[in-house]
DNA sequence: ATTTTTCTGCTACCAGGGTTACACAGTTTG
DNA sequence: CAAACTGTGTAACCCTGGTAGCAGAAAAAT
C-alpha cells in the first residue's frame, strides 16, 4: 500500500507522511517548515553503502524498503537489524549520539527519500518539542524490536525465530482471500532477519510444507495452519513431539 | 568508584548525578526540581522482578547494579540485555512508548534508586527540553549497545563474543598495578551477557588459561596477554590457527 | 564448627545448524 | 533465442556449543 505509492508533489509527500507514526500528529505548518529543510534523494535497488559514507545525512523513507544490518567481514554473513519502510527514518542511532554507526545499508527496492544534514535534523528536533511526541515513541519501538531480536537470537532456535518472523510479517488479513501470505521476501532475506542462513530457512520451510503448515512458491509463502505456526512461535513443540 | 558510594543526603545525590551522562550538563535548579518529584527506593540483592510489576515507575540507579534481560521459560535460560550501573535509568523503552516491556529485572547488588511514576517522568521530559541534550545521546548509547549485542549474537562465535565482553569490562588501567582484571562477574553472569551458558564460558576461559592469555581465580580474571585477546575479539584467528 | 549455598572445574554426549556443493526453474538481459 | 542471473530445492559433512551430571573449593549462614 504505502510501499507502492510514488509521491511526486509536495502534496503527495505531506499526505504520505500524515499516515506514518513519526509525523501523523504533526501540525501542518510545522511539517511544511520541516520539509523546506529536506531535499529529495533516490537510491537504486541493491545499492549497498556503509553508514560512514552516508552518515552525515538524516533520511526519511518515502517509498521502497531499506535493510539496515551488520556484516561479518570474515564469513561474509549479514544480519538485518531493521527492515525500514516508508515513513521510517535513519540513522536514528547516530542522530541521537553523533557517533558513527558501524552498520550497512542496503536498498531492497528503489528508494525515494527525504534527507537533511544530521546537524540540521538535531537542531530541528530541539526546536520543535511537539515532534518529540511522535519521535520518542518511535524510538521506543525501534529499541524494542532490537531488544526482541537480541533476546530471540540468544534464547530461541531457528524454527521458533522463523515462525515469529513470518507471523510478524503476515499480510493484513484480506477479507475475501482465504490464504494468508507474506510479502516478497526471499529465503535469503528471511535468513538474514533471523540471523541464520538461506539453507537453514529453506530446510525449515520444506519441513513445514511436508507437515502441511505452509505452502511455498517462488517469491511467496502461503500459511495453511496459522495455529500450528503460532504454537511453534512459542515453542510448545520442544517437549511434546 | 561510583558503584561504591552510598549517597545519603540530597547533596550526595546531586554530586553523584553530576558525574553521570544523563545529568552532567544539567542546571542546578532544574535538577532540584526533578529530585523533588522522585522518591527513594531500595531493592535487595538478588531481587528478581518482571517489568510488568515495576513498570509503572521510572527509576534512576544511585548505587548497585541491575541486570535487565529476557528469559526463555522453557529452558530457564536468561540473556542480559543491559547491565545497568549508577547513573543509568530504566525502563527507558516503556518510558518512550508506554507499552509494557517483557523483560526481567534482577538486582545484582543491593540497589539504591530514585523513582517516579512513568507519567511524571514523561511530563518532566516534555517540559524540560534542556534535559534532552543528555537524554537523546543516552538513548543512542543504549540502542547502540543493543544493536551490537544482536549483531554479535548473529555473526560471531562464543569465543569472539566473550573476548569482546571482557575487553569492554576491563578495569580502568591502574598505573601501579601491572595486571588488568575484570570486576566481579561470575562465569554465569558472563555467560548471560554473551547469550551463552556457564559451561561454555568456563571451557573457553580454561582454554585461554592453558594458552597463557588469562589467569582465573575465584571471582577474578587476570589478563596476561591483552594483544592476543584483542586479536580474538576481531577473529583473525579463524584463518590463521 | 558444621551446615548450606554459591562458584568453579571437568567429563561424556549429541543435535542443531553451519558450510559446501550442485542442479534446475523462472526471470531478466543481451 | 541464447545467455546470464536469481531464487530455490537437496544432499553429505561435521563442528560448535548446549545438556546433563558430578565433585570439590570457597563463602555465607546457622
Amino acid at each position: 500500500m504505502l510501499a507502492c505509492m510514488q509521491p511526486r508533489s509536495e502534496m503527495d509527500i505531506k499526505a504520505l507522511l500524515r499516515h506514518t507514526p513519526l509525523f501523523e500528529g504533526l501540525d501542518g505548518a510545522v511539517l511544511d517548515e520541516m520539509l523546506s529543510h529536506f531535499r529529495r534523494e533516490t537510491w537504486k535497488q541493491g545499492r549497498r553503502i556503509s553508514e560512514q559514507e552516508s552518515g552525515q545525512r538524516f533520511h526519511i523513507i518515502l517509498s521502497g524498503r531499506l535493510k539496515m544490518g551488520q556484516i561479518n567481514p570474515d564469513t561474509g554473513r549479514m544480519v538485518t537489524l531493521f527492515l525500514l519502510q516508508p515513513g521510517d527514518a535513519f540513522d536514528v542511532i547516530s542522530l541521537l549520539d553523533g557517533q558513527p554507526n558501524p552498520v550497512i545499508l542496503e536498498a531492497r527496492d528503489d528508494l525515494l527519500m527525504l534527507s537533511t544534514p544530521m546537524q540540521e535534523a538535531r537542531r530541528w528536533i530541539e526546536e520543535h518539542p511537539a515532534f518529540n511526541r511522535s519521535f520518542l515513541p518511535y524510538l521506543g519501538q525501534q529499541m524494542r524490536s532490537l531488544a526482541n531480536l537480541a533476546g530471540d537470537l540468544a534464547l530461541h532456535d531457528t524454527e521458533t525465530r522463523l515462525a515469529r518472523l513470518i507471523l510478524r510479517h503476515l499480510q493484513p488479513e484480506a477479507p475475501g482471500q482465504p490464504l494468508r501470505l507474506i510479502h516478497n521476501l526471499s529465503h535469503e532475506s528471511l535468513a538474514e532477519m533471523i540471523g541464520s542462513v538461506r539453507v537453514v530457512v529453506n530446510r525449515q520451510l520444506q519441513h513445514w510444507q511436508r507437515e502441511g503448515v505452509v505452502v511455498t512458491r517462488r517469491g511467496e509463502l502461503l500459511i495453511k495452519e496459522l495455529e500450528t505456526l503460532l504454537k511453534k512461535a512459542m515453542q510448545f513443540s520442544r517437549h511434546t513431539p
